[in-house]
RNA sequence: AGGCACGUAGCUCAGGGGUUUAGAGCACCGCCUUGACAUGGCGGGGGUCGGCGGUUCAAUUCCGCCCGUGCCUACCA
């Protein structure tokens, strides 16, 4: 027997272990990867050789579950497929610290408060609360103290979150790691409001706007929602002036919030409301605080809510203050930024009264107390006859009538928002809304109904964009105000820092042109002491990323970016503020593509959250099925779709793993000549495997990885390990049993035998390739056996990689010079052979291994030209020893009946090899 | 109240530019200790594709209406 030819490279399965130790593994290879750089970006590559994503910065301080390894999974997946494809990934991660988030942490877990008035203590170290400690009031530290028992926790809860990226495998490039509250992310977030600023896009105003009164603290509309609460309507006898000259001398309001009474400014009805028309342009007087106020009509009125007509306080709701500004009311403000009502006047502008002793007399029942408790008070006052503006007895009419209602609270709030008039920076955004939507079109959302959400939402956007925060953490407004004479602040002066100087602490650093002995002085400046929304900063990501304010150059080559993953819960924050920026800074897109991931549900299909105490963490489920199978079960499910969590689908991504390493380890292990794809068979199954590439691929390109991902599977299980690799598994093996001088086999065999062993290696190669962006570990550990130092690709196309996920993506040049089969349905007809014989012994209640003396198997005759090419292998792997063919003109092509089989003793099986 | 998505086997989900018996996995039943793998293999049962109408020779797939679920936006006296 001639051996020119040269060996095929085989493994040594004994050294192999057993079992695949997935935690083993990912420790392993993580380290592997990190130290050779796998994932980093090469700033000399062109843009257009570069795939650039924009990341969430996941909020450390929240708890970590396991939807953030489903989102961020789909994306590592998109992107470990780019990398394939040979793009250079630029694939950055930072960690939104910024924020209420953490400040709330830091108080609960060290049961602090932050003091603004409290002194500084130098080298305070706070510690974990005890139980005990927690029973009394919070400590009060210094601003400077709590920032950084801040800085302090972010350190450890960051680790936690980074700890489980790498354990979860995700590619990203941790060299470009940022914090938004960081220097380089509040010198970018004050860039751009100087810029904004510059552009006069920003403005203050002290105008109503929208308190958390527990926070204290303004919010943006964004971070509004609306919960249904129950209410009540209560029905309010006002008294009209001047009736006295006949017809009606009273009218009954309906309002939710009585306690607003002595806030109302107002009064008005609809101006077809025939009950109401006389009153207009007359004023009203309320009941209990004896204050007149203007009726006027007006458009919003709903005659068919309530008793149609209503008080106008300041400030019930955004109502409220478009009827405040449109009909210039009085201002009486009596919710204070507590959420107690403030202590007033009666009598004194603009708290007017006719009968200011009563009105006070009954206010002072209620200054000081907090709303819901001024609400059940004011409603007892109002059943006493005395409090009546008319004389006709109890102001209150009837009982109150229970209704449910929605009401407007801050997202992480507790108790319903109120309209404070508070100085506050604003963005303007409500005059672009055409742009903002133009810009959102110009992004290709994936999936693509995801459009709408951002479209009904910049559609209905109703405010600007609310900037201040009253807050500690965070990046400050880089502003000071100049102090008059009498040391009262100029706000329309606003002192902006300077570029240079940026980033700056105005409550330490000092404007231009003044030196700090001016600090609160009069003539001196004084500083803004609001921190920045942390949506004005993460809005910046892909900005943050491309340095766009130290590197133009940089800039220009990173932004906009190429997909922006996030879930579909932040299109209106995230989503809209990187539009809204990327439009008003640069008038761009901020990325091209946007992937949406859906939510993780319960089992129930229920929201998983901390309150209901379904969240499911995500490192005892890894530990169980490994990182992969956590990777496979993210990559199951379509982007947007929103999907319940099923421990089973991570079983059956282990069992894939599983399936994968032993089916690595057969094929690896079987040697032979070099020799080329020749039989008919091989050269079948190779057309379906590039077909299989080809259709992976395109799936990839539109982020159809789930698609993607189930083809891939399908194919391993049913036209590899199922079929193929046992319709080719004697054959490879013939080579070396021929070894065995009692077995040689001839010259035609060993062709044959090389062929099946490069197909089995082929297949492998490709397949762990087209699996390698949802199952980075077991493809790497299987790579590296044999394939990292191999060219791939049937022409040694595709150079020697070392990691498989810098290998080339399977692609036309794996499978170039590979001819074409004989039949395109060999592999199927072999396939529907094999089948009809296993259901022969399966009927027969035989084991699959048992050998078949004879066998008549019946199938069209084109059928049988087409198993003729690919016969020795189907009856070797059925163990067949003396077959024939019945022509059945009845059976339609490619199908296979068995129309008589004698099975061989079970002592006699295992003589089939020596064909 | 408008919009979007979804409703396919007991469960989790694919699919569908109309065409023979509608798919997978899990679960279930039967069989097989076969030589990569019992963390396995082979075989099997199970669905009138939410309901009603329409277009069509033909619809689960296209259209309309309805019902259910979830979400988005609005409503907030």
């Amino acid at each position: 027997m001639p051996r020119s030819q040269s060996l095929i490279a085989s493994i040594d399965p004994a050294k192999i272990s057993k079992h695949f130790d997935a935690a083993d593994v990912e420790t392993r290879l993580d380290t592997r990867w990190q130290n050779e750089g796998v994932y980093h970006y090469d700033p000399t590559r062109p843009r257009g050789e570069t795939f650039v994503v924009d990341t969430p910065p996941p909020t450390a301080s929240g708890s970590l579950h396991v939807g953030h390894v489903f989102s961020y999974t789909q994306a590592d997946v998109v992107v470990r497929y780019k990398r394939m494809t040979g793009m250079n990934i630029f694939y950055p991660l930072g960690w939104d610290d910024n924020g209420l988030p953490t400040e709330r942490r830091v108080q609960n877990y060290f049961h602090v408060r932050c003091d603004p008035n409290t002194p500084y203590e130098e080298g305070l170290v706070l510690e974990a609360a005890s139980a005990k400690v927690r029973k009394k009031p919070a400590r009060m530290v210094s601003r400077p103290n709590f920032i950084e028992a801040c800085f302090g926790l972010i350190e450890e809860d960051e680790a936690a979150f980074s700890e489980l990226w790498h354990r979860v495998g995700l590619s990203v490039d941790w060299r470009q790691e940022y914090q938004t509250i960081d220097e380089h992310c509040r010198r970018t977030a004050q860039h751009s409001f100087l810029d904004l600023h510059a552009k006069q896009l920003v403005y203050t105003s002290d105008a109503p706007t929208m308190w958390d009164v527990d926070f204290q603290c303004a919010v943006a509309q964004a971070e509004v929602e609306d919960r249904n609460q129950p209410g009540a309507y209560h029905k309010i006898e006002f008294a009209v002036e001047g009736a006295e000259e006949g017809g009606a001398s009273s009218f009954v309001i309906a309002t939710t919030r009585p306690e607003l009474l002595p806030a109302c400014v107002g009064v008005t009805a609809h101006p077809d409301d025939e009950r109401y028309k006389p009153f207009f342009g007359k004023r009203a007087i309320t009941p209990l605080f004896h204050a007149p106020v203007p009726i006027f009509s007006s458009e919003m009125a709903d005659p068919e809510k309530g008793t149609g007509v209503l008080m106008v306080c300041t400030f019930g709701d955004q109502t409220d203050v478009q009827w405040w500004r449109e009909e210039g009311l009085a201002l009486r403000q009596v919710v204070g930024p507590n959420g107690r009502l403030c202590s007033i006047d009666f009598g004194e502008a603009p708290y007017e009264s006719l009968e200011v002793d009563k009105a006070n007399a009954a206010y002072s029942e209620l200054a000081g107390k907090p709303i819901k408790r001024a609400q059940t008070d004011i409603v007892a006052m109002l059943r006493d006859p005395d409090a009546s503006a008319t004389g006709n007895g109890a102001p209150l009419q009837g009982e109150p009538e229970p209704i449910e209602h929605p009401v407007k609270f801050f997202e992480k709030g507790d108790r319903p928002l109120e309209f404070l008039p508070t100085r506050q920076w604003f963005c303007r955004l409500l005059d672009r809304k055409a742009d903002l939507l133009a810009k959102g079109a110009e992004v290709s959302w994936h999936p693509e109904y995801m459009e709408a959400r951002f479209r009904d939402w910049t559609e209905n956007l109703s405010l600007d964009w609310c900037l201040s925060r009253q807050r500690y953490f965070g990046v400050p407004i880089p502003v000071w105000y100049p102090l008059d004479r009498e040391g009262q602040p100029d706000y329309d002066a606003a002192i902006v820092a300077e570029p240079e100087a940026i980033p700056v602490d105005p409550t330490t650093d000092v404007p231009k042109g003044f030196d700090e002995s001016q600090r609160n002085q009069p003539g001196g400046f004084t500083p803004d002491p609001d921190i920045f929304d942390t949506w004005f900063t993460s809005s910046l990501t892909p900005q943050i990323s491309s340095h766009w304010v130290d590197d133009p150059d940089r800039h220009a080559r990173l932004f906009p970016a190429d997909i922006r993953p996030q879930g579909h819960d932040i299109i209106r924050t995230w989503a809209f503020y990187t539009i809204a920026k990327a439009m008003l800074h640069e008038d761009v897109v901020p990325w091209h593509h946007t992937l949406i991931s859906g939510w993780i549900l319960d089992p129930d299909r229920k929201k998983m959250s901390k309150s209901k105490g379904n969240v499911m963490t995500p490192l005892p489920l890894i530990e169980k099925y490994s990182a992969d199978a956590a990777r496979y079960w993210a990559a199951s499910a379509r982007l947007g779709a929103d999907t319940a969590i099923d421990e089973n689908v991570w079983k059956v991504g282990k069992r894939l793993v599983t399936k994968l390493f032993n089916a690595a380890k057969f094929v690896l292990s079987q040697t032979g000549e070099v020799a080329p794809i020749s039989q008919e068979l091989d050269r079948a199954f190779v057309r379906k495997l590039q077909a299989l590439a080809a259709d992976s691929t395109r799936n990839f390109d539109e982020f159809r990885y789930a698609n993607a991902l189930a083809e891939t599977e399908t194919f391993f299980w049913t036209n590899f390990t199922d079929t193929y690799l046992e319709l080719a598994k004697v054959r490879a093996r013939a080579y070396a049993d021929g070894a065995d001088a009692a077995n040689a086999i001839s010259e035609a065999d060993v062709l044959a035998s090389g062929s099946a062993v490069a197909t089995l290696r082929l297949g492998l190669s490709v397949l762990i390739r087209l699996f390698a962006p949802v199952l980075p570990y077991i493809t790497e550990e299987v790579w590296s056996w044999s394939f990292a130092g191999e060219n791939q690709g049937s022409n040694g196309a595709g150079a020697a990689s070392p990691s498989i996920h810098r290998a080339a993506w399977p692609s036309e040049s794996d499978f170039s010079g590979i001819e074409a089969p004989e039949h395109a349905g060999s592999f199927d007809v072999a396939v529907s052979a094999l089948a009809a014989i296993n259901k022969a012994k399966a009927d027969a209640e035989m084991s699959m291994g048992r050998g078949v003396s004879l066998l008549r198997l019946a199938a069209s005759a084109s059928t049988i030209d087409v198993l003729e090419g690919v016969c020795a292998d189907i009856m070797s792997a059925a163990r067949v020893e003396d077959h024939a063919f019945d022509v059945d003109p009845e059976l339609g092509d490619g199908l296979c009946a068995v129309r008589q089989i004698e099975f061989k003793d079970r002592e006699e099986r295992g003589t089939e090899s020596s064909r």
